[in-house]
DNA sequence: TCATCAAGTAACCGTTTAGTTACCGGCTTG
DNA sequence: CAAGCCGGTAACTAAACGGTTACTTGATGA
């Protein structure tokens, strides 16, 4: 029973006499915390995850991630954050201005692809998110900047290829990456039921492949004159 | 406190006398918690969707929810599979065969967008279903022969139009249909992000009516000859 | 060299949760 | 017409949960 001993409600003298090794390395404990928290989250979702189980992961406990981050919430938050910070410096880092129109809307396709299927956690986090309706994402201020660029830089990109005749003159930036995180995002997260009902195995290289194909083409086939 | 009265751990006579009328349909309360369930688990996932919740949603209690549908992760498998026999069964009702190939095609992604832009609750099904990756579909035996079908009948649409010169000879009916889904799915599924980060609201009509022809125009760019 | 304070531990607390038990009462049927 | 079954209620339980408290440890700089 839960209730054992007759002692409840009566304050004893406690013993926590340290018996693991202290690490003494906050910034490690911290950066541990919030890989343990990513993992967490992304597998079992904001209701499904478990503090206790992210303090045993990070191989430390509870008092820390409440130390760190103040509680859940925060902590989620920070994991999301982090989540989009990876991906929009990554795709920074392409500068598809650089080559033909035609190569530079292929080099964003597959580099989200690519970061897609290297970073699931990403994804599920994304869902994760939604189901919420961005309760969390929409306290963050410093995510809405991020953005910005992005779209800047696609519609360089597309003006620059209607300039040249090889776009129609109604391709749209923000459709045109809709469509390519569309195409990823849905093979990938939803590739268990998937495969489950179309009784095949999408994640197969083989499969990924032909998918990857596809995706370029029909990024490129919406937009080309 | 919750403790108070002393009296814990010992059984007591109980006074259960019905307060409330009793309903007495039993069809009727097994529906209740079907749909109470569909929403409670579409708003909060598997993990984070109650069982209070749910019997409350329904106006009834938690013991005739057990008594029904054994315990709560058969209840969540009963909803998931309502919730694709819905889809499969007004999909089935297209009969998109019958058109033009090219009018079938459009027919499919137009179902398929205003299906899912309907049913907000099958897309958040779906992303909690594959966040633990299949777990609960894995399992039920009369899902998989649903979905045999519409590939099937996909697939004849697309080799007629191939016949007739109008798609071109890599149209895969697989391809074709995770095209149009993706494009609901992520439009709809991550609409609060996505407004959120881009800083415009994807949910108005006007944008609804623009992604709506952006799927039709997409998916036929992507296999027309 | 020793007071201080951040980093760390583990037990604890109050509440919530999935699931169970004890009891009720009206309809059907032998 | 009574017996028993089925649909129903609400209180209960053990375990799990998010979050806190009491206390320990080791590096640092006055």
């Amino acid at each position: 029973m839960n209730d054992s001993g007759g002692n409840r409600g009566k304050k004893q003298a406690r013993r926590p006499s340290t018996e693991r090794t202290a690490q003494r390395d906050p910034e490690r404990t911290r950066a541990a915390i919030l890989e343990a928290a990513t993992r967490e989250f992304a597998e079992n979702g904001m209701g499904g995850a478990r503090v206790d189980a992210i303090a045993e992961r990070a191989g430390t406990n509870k008092r820390m991630l409440y130390h760190y981050f103040g509680d859940k919430e925060q902590l989620y938050l920070k994991v999301l954050e982090e989540a989009y910070v990876g991906i929009r410096t990554a795709e920074r880092a392409l500068h598809i201005g650089d080559r033909s129109p035609e190569d530079g809307i292929s080099e964003l396709a597959l580099f989200t692809w690519r970061y897609f299927l290297k970073h699931p956690e990403f994804l599920s986090l994304l869902g994760t998110e939604n189901l919420h309706r961005a309760r969390w994402l929409r306290q963050s201020v410093r995510l809405k900047e991020l953005h910005s660029h992005l779209i800047g830089e696609l519609s360089q990109v597309l003006e620059q290829g209607k300039k040249q005749g090889v776009f129609i003159e109604t391709a749209d930036p923000l459709h045109v990456y809709l469509t390519i995180a569309s195409l990823g995002y849905f093979y990938l997260s939803n590739q268990y039921t998937l495969s489950t009902i179309f009784g095949r195995d999408l994640i197969e290289p083989a499969n990924l492949n032909a998918w990857e194909k596809h995706i370029v083409h029909v990024t490129l086939a919406s937009i080309k004159r």
